[in-house]
DNA sequence: GGTAGTGTACTGGTTCACTGGTACACCACC
DNA sequence: GGTGGTGTACCAGTGAACCAGTACACTACC
């Protein structure tokens, strides 16, 4: 498993290990039973400090994806597979939500606002918000 | 035209002015050439500093919806209207490319994405995050 | 039991966005 | 020219988010 996480981004580092595990998780790359990094070796990799990488492990406890054996270490949860790929789906649920909200305001049709998102589909791998 | 705030919203309040000006001018409730109300009114009927008007209205001169007389007061310009349902539009489609992009990120197809919108859309008037 | 690994609690500093108070510069009107 | 309206510049306070330093509690292993 491989992060990467950039410091001048808007999004918070903490935020960007989680929603990275979440993603490695969902994939498959980290299977349940699986150990996570520990907090020390993810954060001289990163070169943060440890409580930042703690808190995201901490919000993925939260979370029911990893356990935490305190002196032995996270491990990924029998059902955390299937709650990284929920979340995922849950987020895109509700930023769709936002998003038809905002097109009714704006008062788009709701053919006009199919046509939108059929428009942007295929720019669906966009340039921007890559990891640089 | 009748605004109104809630201080304890996530939004800060000078862009909840912002964006409910721009709604009024799209809608044609405040038309080129009219005056927007002066900050020191508008502050005094919201109850906030006259400043946090002068802000959102300053974010109106940069987008080109009203324009300033000093010692006069604030304008909608000629072009005011168009810019502001020109700019719904700008920030639907922005939200649309988002959620297409975390879309494609869970992995969702295309088929699914659409069938997600279907079935946001009769909630458009959702009971969530109205003003109380 | 010592050691080296683990997660965690507490605390402090830094930064930034937001808001408000005050004073200033301008214009219309009497 | 005085008065009362306008927008605006400057500065201070507040609060929250984020991150790092340090010390502690726990576990496995020799």
């Amino acid at each position: 498993m491989r992060l990467r996480v950039s410091p001048d981004s808007a999004v918070p580092i903490y935020e960007q290990i989680l929603s990275q595990v979440v993603f490695a998780v969902a994939a498959g790359d980290l299977p349940a039973g699986e150990a996570v990094p520990s907090v020390r070796e993810l954060s001289q990799q990163l070169i943060v400090n440890a409580n930042t990488v703690a808190r995201a492990y901490q919000e993925l406890e939260r979370l029911g994806v990893v356990e935490a054996r305190r002196g032995v270490g996270m491990f990924v949860t029998d059902g955390g597979p299937k709650v990284c790929r929920d979340r995922r789906k849950v987020l895109v649920r509700d930023r769709v939500r936002e998003t038809v909200r905002e097109a009714a305001a704006a008062g788009l049709s709701a053919e006009e606002l199919r046509q939108l998102v059929d428009d942007e589909w295929p720019r669906r791998n966009g340039t921007a918000k890559t990891p640089h």
